[in-house]
DNA sequence: CGGGGCGTTGAATCCCGTCAACGTCCGTGG
DNA sequence: CCACGGACGTTGACGGGATTCAACGCCCCG
């Protein structure tokens, strides 16, 4: 359980100057900047805009009247985000540290000239989407602290690119409300983890994988 | 942990006759029929063919390499599934029961006319999927066996149709495999949550919601 | 120097898993 | 007809892994 006052606080964007054609993003909108733990939509916005990744990290999540928090998704650079399947938001999205992040109007798109081909990439992006939540179900269900520990650290360096060596853009409350487990255990996982030669912890938010095969059989 | 043997037997299908051009079920193909427990598609197949039930229940899944499952959905008359974000199959489905399925292969529907708006409705099947799926991460990772299990009865009474009176076509391993539980604390939760008078069972798999408002704030 | 945010560690507790026994239902076969 | 066996579900006793509660260390900043 988890019942924390840490508010997102709701304070005006930075917007940049000009509209983005981005380049090699495939998403054409604003560019906004985010300060740490400051809030992009919430439960219950209309669901007019998707949002791409530049820079930074984003937590997708969902709370429970007590407090309790579920972390779905972190978005990292290049990840798309924010369909949903009505008018309104379902989840919460928030920057986990300082983030750029492209903003586009869902109803400028679709009248656009490039919209066909933008439509099937968001079908793959959705789809992919969906697997990622399906594997991460299949953590929450049926792996153990450890375990879910060593696939969160793989998927983490894979995507973060530099699979050996992570950088962490979350805090351990982070991870813990993404791993359904609590920041003790979190914490004593890792400890755990490294004392077996598994990971070397540089400092608290970067760690070395030792031994990948190892912690990728931890989790088959 | 659930290392079994419950394997599904591979075995031929019963073909209907004829293509099936589906009244109000917005989806061209086969019919087929499926005994309990067969395997529908496995991990590692290729993914050409999306299905929607007809009658009866399916259940998607992942195993883990020791036999622990963790059952990704339920699929019920009326709904779509099948798809998939690359060429192979991430999942495996099964039927929870006998069941009649439609079977179209995908290649081939992206050649019809009617193409367009059936892209729609899978596009909105999809992202309910999503949905769905992310609501489901929230009660493995942050709900308790009670709050589990009175979500997954208020979920079923829904889709099910008779919002009060839930008549279960899955077994005890199935709803403990997709809720993250074990056979014997879904069994001891339904008895304590009908001792305390918020739901009657009249038979194992036939459970009357007694007191739907208690049940909804236990998950909120 | 003091205080707050963040992370780690220890001790006690508890919820759920494990192991085991038992009951019921049902189809089969004597 | 009843005996038998297996699938399925329930219940009890016990143990363990994760949570809870608490204390402490580190670091940064006013």
């Amino acid at each position: 359980m988890s019942p924390l006052p840490r508010i997102a606080p709701p304070q005006s964007d930075h917007v940049a100057p000009s509209l983005h054609p981005i380049d090699g993003y495939e998403l054409t909108g604003i560019v906004r900047t985010y300060d740490r733990d400051q809030r992009i939509f919430s439960e219950g916005d209309s669901a007019d805009r998707i949002y791409k990744v530049v820079r930074g990290a984003v937590r997708c999540l969902r709370i429970l009247s007590d407090g309790r928090r579920q972390i779905s998704d972190f978005l990292l650079p290049g990840d798309l985000f924010g369909l949903e399947a009505g008018h309104d938001r379902q989840a919460t999205a928030e920057a986990v540290c300082d983030c750029a992040i492209i903003v586009a109007r869902l109803s400028r798109m679709s009248a656009e000239p490039e919209f066909a081909g933008m439509a099937s990439r968001l079908w793959r992006c959705v789809l992919r989407d969906l697997q990622r939540t399906r594997d991460h179900l299949l953590t929450l269900g049926r792996r153990t602290a450890s375990e879910r520990i060593a696939s969160f650290l793989i998927d983490m360096g894979q995507r973060l690119g530099d699979r050996d060596k992570v950088e962490l853009p979350m805090s351990r409350q982070d991870m813990a409300d993404y791993l359904g487990l609590t920041i003790e255990t979190v914490s004593r996982t890792l400890a755990q983890l490294e004392a077996r030669g598994l990971i070397e912890a540089r400092c608290s938010r970067s760690i070395v994988l030792r031994n990948t095969p190892a912690l990728r059989r931890l989790c088959e």
